[in-house]
RNA sequence: GGUGAGGUGGCCGAGCGGCUGAAGGCGCUCCCCUGCUAAGGGAGUAUAGGGUUUAUAGCCCUAUCGAGGGUUCGAAUCCCUCCCUCACCGCCA
């Protein structure tokens, strides 16, 4: 959400950066909303000290023990006009509110103007492209060699499309891409591991975004009765471990707050009919280890550098060739004012594939949820900035280590990082019978 | 699932339907006093929104005592619904 002052003042301007990435503001009739808004508040705000000040007079006068009846007369009609002006009020809000809500972020100045993903900007690159011998299979076929270690057909009939069961070497090796980067994050970045649940309210769903505009994408979970909470699986980590500064007023001195976890991710993919309908690529549910930093607004396009390079060092660390991109005004999310996307090389579709999602949001989110900072000496809390970033999102991962690592009798090397963490095997391979 | 208790400011904790945005205490900030320490005295200390304004300064107003409704001229205080917390019991990974 942005800040009602480029509503309000400048909001010519504010319409002119919204329109960089494609979003088009109805400065008529928020223009017009508004002044309604501020006639209506300003009435209904008089009409509410009148009464206070006559209730306050009825008190007196009772205590005195005076008559009361002719002042009662009096304040009569009161109430019936602070009822109109209350409800006119609110519904112009309610409006106001709506629109606002669907606002984006604004990027910052630095992002590419671009309509869309083939305008992004290639900021750099690791390693080359992996060149193979023979033919490179895709994960899907690698797996059905390794013992069918990704079975689609089994998934589909425990629950449908989009879903996966992993088996044998090929689960572990997904297991022990988590713990690697939980590990290293922990460890070697400064995140503190977190376990966070995997069903939010929708307050948290409005806080980080996903609400009200985006709720086709999730799975809801309703509650007993309609009166009940209903509850949402969480599309990504990102949504708990943000709230939890929702609300919230920490000290300067706590800054930055850096968080870690590995959840699963619950996707319903709306409107991604027919893309990648084959292997691990789009799933309903997938697993990712995710990062999160709440900073002050001053340190957060550092920040962003900085957490976008822990992501990297996934990357480095298993030695997958990948690139790092700039994404330009229309293709970024709705919260993030800069986005980096890492891509990952995959030998099969002989291309680079989005693995991981780095954005700085701003103070875009921390408005929404009244997360915020007081510095030292400060009287007025200030809301903090929030970033968040795949690190990384681990069936992909899963995926790019299969396809890069795979050897032309069909198994897999192990990366060697990874080797700690699967007893120390070292190739994944058929075993017959 | 059952029974009971309870949700008030950074924390603890009062609060007869009107003079309570909220006593008192702790903590914190500033000042005074005391040679240091300890103790003592005084003042201050929520958040959001709006209006005015060059102003994130002042000033004025409104709202907020878990949330939402209701009763009333007036609700932290009365009524209803919901949510949450705690304790004990039951069930259980």
């Amino acid at each position: 959400m942005l800040d009602a002052k480029h509503f309000r003042e400048g909001i010519e301007e504010t319409a002119a950066l919204l329109q960089r990435r494609g979003f088009t503001l109805d400065v008529a009739s928020l223009q017009a909303l508004e002044v309604r808004r501020k006639e209506l508040q300003v009435r209904t705000e008089t009409l509410q000290n009148e009464r206070n000040t006559r209730s306050k007079s009825i008190g007196q006068a009772k205590a005195r023990g005076e008559d009361i009846e002719p002042l009662l007369a009096e304040v009569g009609s009161l109430g019936d006009q602070l009822e109109v002006a209350k409800n006119e009020l609110q519904s112009v809000q309610n409006e106001l509110q709506a629109i606002i809500a669907g606002v984006p972020n604004i990027p910052v100045a630095e992002v590419p103007l671009g309509a869309d993903e083939t305008e992004n900007v290639e900021v750099s690159t690791f390693g080359e492209p992996t060149q193979f011998e023979f033919i490179a299979k895709d994960h899907v076929d690698i797996a059905e060699d390794l013992n069918n270690g990704l079975d689609f057909a089994m998934a589909a009939k425990l629950t449908g499309a989009r879903f996966v069961v992993m088996k044998g070497g090929i689960a572990r090796m997904h297991r022990a891409l988590t713990q690697f980067m939980l590990d290293l994050h922990s460890e070697q970045h400064g995140y503190a591991e977190t376990y966070v649940p995997y069903l939010v309210n929708h307050d948290s769903l409005h806080g980080t975004g996903q609400l009200p505009k985006f709720g086709k994408d999730l799975f809801h979970v309703d509650g007993e009765s309609q009166d009940q909470v209903a509850l949402s699986l969480i599309p990504t980590a990102e949504v708990p471990l943000t709230n939890m500064a929702r609300d919230e007023i920490f000290d300067e001195a706590e800054l930055p707050i850096k968080l870690t976890a590995h959840t699963p991710c619950f996707r319903s993919e709306a409107g991604s009919h027919g893309r990648d309908t084959r292997g691990l690529i789009r799933q309903h549910q997938f697993d990712k280890v995710e990062l999160v930093q709440l900073v002050k607004p001053e340190d957060s396009m550092q920040a962003l550098e900085d957490l976008t390079g822990h992501a990297e060092q996934v990357l480095q660390l298993l030695n997958l060739p990948y690139r790092k991109v700039l994404l330009c005004t229309g293709d970024m999310g709705f919260g993030a004012c800069k986005t980096y996307d890492l891509e990952v090389w995959l030998p099969a579709q002989n291309t680079y594939r989005e693995i991981s999602s780095c954005s700085n949001m701003g103070d875009f989110q921390a408005r929404r949820m009244q997360a915020r900072f007081r510095r030292k000496g400060a009287k007025k809390p200030e809301l903090l900035h929030t970033l968040n970033g795949s690190g990384l999102a681990v069936g992909r991962t899963l995926v790019a280590v299969l396809e890069n690592y795979q050897q032309a009798d069909g198994s897999v090397v192990v990366p060697e990082v990874l080797r700690p963490y699967m007893g120390g095997v070292e190739v994944l391979t058929p075993s017959k019978g």
